[in-house]
DNA sequence: CTGAAAGCGCTAACAC
DNA sequence: GTGTTAGCGCTTTCAG
């Protein structure tokens, strides 16, 4: 009977509808618990996820993720399994019980870091696993899976320039994950291969707060920049926030550039420039490529779309005029 | 030996200790498949998320509510399985699945309806559950765990009272769910109590693209609101977006009031008044109390913070003249 | 092609 | 108090 389940080949194309039929009419189904103890599988995908609570819920990443993965799961009968962890020990912990309780089959890993202990750790723990990140974050042969945000980034910096704007900075997020590290580096070769000057550069940490204080910083400076290429959405709308605060006109005396286009992207005022990832499909390739990898077979090539560049409102071309620096007065 | 790891009385403190200590050493835990089909429990809470991935991934309850919930079963061996679906069969089939697979010991149901099927059927199927949602959709003998999102509504609007109001709209989320018709009630019930005529409500879907048609539904009629409390904050942006370019200035001819606190809310332009709810504490009590039904115990009784009123940029005085509804051309 | 039977690694009942 | 053992409900090997 198990034959039938496992869609094992030996048993009569009559019988096995006989029993199909049974079950359904049953409603019955093999219980999980007994399966993953006699195949040593769990039939199950381990997700943890390393994050403050704020960024977690703010991060347009984790939920488009999750719903990629799952529609790639719910067809083929594997669960998910997250877990919400706060710090680094609490993290390699939940991989251990992943691990040795055998709760689930494989993980998925992001926010990459170069160097990254994690692949060897689960090397050692025997789980298998799928890098969810940049080509960059390639390590120890491991190759990961992830959308060009560099491009997109690029995009963004030729947009400006075409603009007329020579003075592009740009806000980062931590520069401990290697997404940081290439949109920051995308940044950084594009104003070289245009030819201009490399703008000045501030590393926050994806929060609004951060955003608007990297955007002070940057505007307090002698000759401030005309563009601002934030690393995600959330602190370019802070950032955007912050300059109207100083008396600032956006796009007028400042284009400012995010980066996720979250839902709310067009509705903040101006309606934010910015770069969108298919997050959703990224996520299924994810979860495809590791159910290949934890059954043994040889995974699909995966070609994800290319990254977006949506242009809205935030950028516009250069002032003739420098900015009024003028600060606490709003524009009438 | 398993006495030991289910604290089971019997076993000298000596035995125990140096049972402990052993599998300290070899970093072993029982196998969760195993313990799981001999104890006939999954040691899982299960969680099924029906939501379209637009709204999924712009909703800040469930991130927030997930990390509630993981904050309580970190530390007591469980795990949390997650299911996001997309339509009333695949949810209906989700916990068929739960059930029938013995994956999960019980589940939280969010997004309560009224009628509401599900209760029903999780009780057919022998699944514990929690109900997480406001006290009015109480159904079947079972009182949910929830926040009381009322007091925030109408706090809301005696703050807009206080400021001069009077015509005061509302627009809200999908009629189906509970909570919309909740904020709704609640938004009824204080204009009521104020002796303020009802004003005009429009009911959306929490989205953006819904929020700013609904806005300029309201803007459209003869006597336009003064102010509008939306049932969440995704929509009151939208909302503040689409007046804006109407013409109106926020808050001197429009007040805004949003539901949440996203984590953007203090930086848009204005800064959006709203309601905040501690989501992370209602996740951690709706475990604690989900832990409990599953292991037969009576659950304490659950005491959660009151909703906050944020009071921020978006609201303001009544203007004395009626404001301009020119249409297209933007306050210079 | 089909039926019987031996585990998978625990828990819990039972004797010691 | 402590050791022994029979399942939990499947998968998979091995006879029939």
């Amino acid at each position: 009977m198990s034959f039938v389940f496992n869609n094992r080949g030996g048993v009569g194309e009559l019988a096995k509808a006989r029993i199909l039929r049974a079950a359904a009419d049953l409603d019955w189904r093999p219980d999980a618990r007994a399966r993953a103890l006699s195949s040593r599988r769990a039939q199950a995908l381990g997700f943890v996820v390393r994050r403050e609570p704020e960024l977690f819920s703010t991060d347009p990443f984790f939920p488009q993720f999750i719903a990629g993965v799952e529609s790639a799961l719910s067809g083929v009968g594997y669960a998910l399994v997250l877990h919400v962890v706060d710090g680094e020990r609490a993290e390699h912990k939940a991989y251990g019980n992943f691990a040795n309780e055998s709760r689930v089959d494989g993980v998925f890993l992001t926010d990459l870091q170069l160097p990254d202990g994690r692949p060897a750790e689960l090397e050692r723990l025997g789980l298998p696993f799928v890098l969810v990140g940049p080509e960059a974050a390639a390590e120890g042969g491991y190759s990961p899976i992830g959308l060009d945000d560099a491009a997109g980034v690029r995009r963004a910096v030729r947009h400006l320039r075409a603009l007329g704007h020579s003075r592009i900075a740009h806000v980062g997020g931590p520069e401990r994950y290697v997404h940081s590290q290439v949109r920051r580096q995308a940044w950084a070769e594009e104003l070289a291969d245009l030819g201009l000057e490399q703008g000045p550069v501030v590393m926050a940490d994806f929060t609004g707060a951060a955003g608007a204080r990297a955007t002070h910083e940057l505007l307090d400076r002698a000759i401030p920049p005309t563009a601002i290429v934030y690393a995600n959405d959330l602190m370019a709308i802070a950032g955007m926030s912050a300059a109207m605060d100083r008396g600032l006109r956006v796009p007028e005396d400042l284009s400012i550039v995010g980066f996720d286009d979250i839902p709310l992207a067009p509705y903040v005022v101006p309606p934010l420039t910015t770069v969108r990832q298919d997050v959703i499909e990224w996520g299924r390739a994810c979860a495809r490529t590791l159910i290949a990898l934890v059954e043994g077979r040889e995974p699909d090539p995966v070609q994800l779309p290319a990254v977006e560049f949506v242009v809205r409102g935030s950028t516009g071309r250069v002032s003739g005029s420098s900015p009024s620096l003028a600060g606490g007065d709003h524009v009438p």
